[in-house]
Formats: C-alpha cells, structure tokens, sequence
DNA sequence: ACACCATTCAAACGTTCGTTTGAAACACGG
DNA sequence: CCGTGTTTCAAACGAACGTTTGAATGGTGT
C-alpha cells in the first residue's frame, strides 16, 4: 500500500538528487501557500501547479498532505529551536547569573538571523496560530522544550518573583512576538528586512521592561 | 435571483420571531465552530448540523459563507469596540492628561467583561489571525478606529515620546493580548473566566511597564 | 543489453464543498 | 377561508478536494 519511501530502502552512500529537486520545489511552493492562505486553504493542487510538478508527487514524497505540513515545519523552525537551546546552553555556562535581556536576546536571535532563511519567521507566526487542531501536537512537540527551558533561565533571573508570574509574563513576550511576525512579516508587503530587525529591536526593550516591571535595576544592568 | 432579505421588506412594526430563532441558532453553531476550527475548515454543513437547521436556511439568512463570518463577527466584536471608543471618549472627557494606566484599562476591560458574551474573546483572537485574505477587509473595517484612537490617547500621554515608537509599543502590547486569548481561550478548556481575568490583570501590568518603559514615574502614577 | 528500482505522469477514485432549485409548510390580513 | 409573502425542506448542481492507481520514464549496476 504504502509507496516506498525513497530516503528507507536506499542502500547507496550517495543519495543523487534523483527527486530531490521536486522535493524542495514542493517544500518551497508549499510554504509559501501555507504561510499567505494558510493550512486548510491550501490546495495541493495548488502547490503542485507553483511547484511545477506532477499533483502525485506530493503523495509520494511526502506521503499526505499533514505529512508536507510537518516536513515544512521542520525545516524552517528546527533549526531556529536548536540554535535558541545552543544559545541558551552557552549562556548558562559562561556568565551567572544571566540576565533578562541576554536570555531574552537568546529567544529573539535566531528568529532575527532567519534560520534558515528569512521565510521562517512568517511561516512560524502563522503555523502557531493555525486553527486545525491537527497541528497543535505538531507545535507542543517542537516549541514545548525550549518554551520550558526559557522559562526556566527566566525565573532563575528574576529571584523572588514566584514562577506563576514569571510564566504569565514570558506568555505575554511570546505574544508580542509572534504579533510582531504575523503583521510584518504575511500579508501584503514582504518584510523589508530593515523594518522586521528595527520591530525586533524595539520589542526586546518592550519584553525586558515587561519581564521585569518592578525591578529597574534588573531591567538596566547590562546598560552599565 | 437575490433571495428577498428578511429583515428589508418587512413593514410591520412588531418584528416576529418568524426564523429569528433559526437566524440565531445558526449564528451560534457558526461562532463556535469558527473559533474551534477556523474558517476555511468549517463548512456549512456542519454548521447547519449543530445548529439543527437545514443546509439551505444559511444560505436564506446570510446569502453567503462569508456573509455569515461578517454577522458572527458583527455580532460579538463590534460591542466591544464601541464600549472601548465609549470608554477612552469619557476618559478624555474627564481628566488630563490620561494615564497609560487608565488609556490600556479602558483597552482591556471591555474584552475582561465578554461584551455580548464570554465566547468574544475567543472570537476575537481566532479572527485575528485567520489566514483567509477575504477577512483582513473585514477586520481593519471593525478595528482600524479603534486602534487609531488608542494610539493617538497614549501618544498624548507619553510626551517626548516619538509616534513611531508609541506605536510599535501598542503593537506589542496588543499582540500579547490578543496571545492570552489564543492560549487561554480556544481549544481545550473552555477558559475558566477566574484564569482568564487573572491574565488579563497581569496584563494590564506588563502592558504598563512595556509602554512606560525608561519612565518609571508614569508606571506608577496611579499608585500613590 | 537486460533487469531493477526510484521517480514521474495522466487519469480517475469517492467524498465533500458552497450554492441553487422548486416545491411544501407556515403565518396572517383580507 | 383564501391569497400572499416568508420561511423551511429534500434534493440536486458543478466544482474542487485528498488520495489512489497503473503504466510510462529514466538512470544504475551487472
């Protein structure tokens, strides 16, 4: 029944790129779909015909439609997951204790340096948000660790502040955040790079004045 | 062509309830089913399933699938808006100049009360980010005012202050909004209204110091 | 040259979608 | 009690959907 999938049962050390060019013209096509019209909007004939490329190939590179939905999010937001945790890791074992605005400089970062390319950050917003609830265990599984990983830095930073508090006010800087993508980055103009980083800049004063709100002099330390 | 509209042609004064239940039972299966799976993943069937009606009778009422999402929205989402212009129009009325307290209070607490209903949030945040570019006409038809307004109050409130930086910080300040009514609202609980009004006041405070920022003495100027 | 396997392709599968139709059911003033 | 206009209903429309099929295609090792 199942197609043979072509990355199993290859036993040469060289994989040619025997269609993986329609790989990454589907991933590609896909998307962008994905990001401007969204999950259930989005035909996969409709990416088939951008792609330019056969409707079955979709099927047979991927397997069904949810399957492309999740090769597409591991492209793109892996890669900006794992570059947070390597920030974060080194973070913890050079300097103590962190500081808000370096922790939260981990978290932004990566989005900023549009790992791997400048897509990312418009397909994440949009993805976090998806109404289908098919995709939620998709994100629980790529976002839980470092969401709880970041909270934990964050309340190590901020002694004295029960870590309920501490978790309803990350929960506010990730929704800054992710506002931030969505109105920048979809519809209409294409995210000038140069207005998308001064966003961000701005936004990392905003969530460390928020993160930190009764403290100022946590909020100033690095500013010495 | 055009189905006769139940509402022009009627003469009487005394409106009867003739398919006014209909009307309403349709509009609440829609609402709950937008917010649950999103606009393009509901269809009309299911709609007219939950509702109990027939199929046809949507089509009778709101002409369209989208002529249905723009009442559902018209429904629930404009009361809030007006109760936010009536809020910050008294405020002004009042006292001068207004706090960024008072300015965000006046933002959030017509969304705390649930104006008609508490499923508004949820609404509210779900079709914010609905993908479907059909909508976005919709939406800053329904919160261009609002927004505009609200800039325009804490610009004033926060002298030395550029527009531009203002703005950006209302930006924030409305995406972490609009995230809490995501997270706590829509699927899985049914967001316990205590929870729900808990983040809202937690809000209110990181908002506060985010728009405030390097200006202490107006975070705390309702505090003394 | 042959056999083998991964990939592409056109065509069709059954299902579900938004929408339309035309007649039945209903309310109500004359 | 009939005539009129509003509302409901079962049924069907064409289109688009995700998915499957089976044959053609192309390169690779022997």
């Amino acid at each position: 029944m199942e197609p043979a999938r072509p990355s199993a049962s290859a036993s040469s050390c060289t994989p040619p790129d025997n269609g993986a060019d329609t790989r990454l013209r589907i991933l590609d096509a896909a998307e962008s779909l994905f990001v401007a019209n969204g999950y259930a909007a989005t035909s996969l004939r409709a990416i088939a015909r951008d792609a330019d490329v056969n409707l079955a190939a979709t099927h047979y590179h991927f397997g069904s439609k949810e399957g492309l939905l999740s090769a597409v999010l591991k492209r793109q937001i892996q890669p900006i997951n794992d570059d947070r945790l390597r920030r974060i890791n080194e973070l913890e074992r050079s300097e103590r204790p962190l500081t808000i605005r370096s922790i939260l400089q981990a978290f932004f970062t990566p989005v900023v340096e549009g790992i791997p390319d400048t897509r990312a950050p418009a397909l994440m917003a949009r993805m976090f948000y998806e109404p289908d609830a098919l995709i939620r265990p998709l994100l629980e599984e790529t976002f839980g660790e470092v969401i709880s990983r970041f909270q934990a830095a964050l309340s190590d930073a901020l002694p004295g502040i029960p870590f309920d508090e501490v978790r309803w006010r990350f929960h506010f800087t990730v929704g800054s955040m992710v506002h931030l993508l969505h109105i920048n980055a979809p519809l209409g103009t294409p995210a000038s790079r140069e207005t998308f980083i001064t966003g961000m800049d701005r936004l990392l004063d905003y969530a460390v004045a928020g993160m930190t709100q009764a403290c100022p002099e946590n909020a100033r330390e690095l500013e010495d």
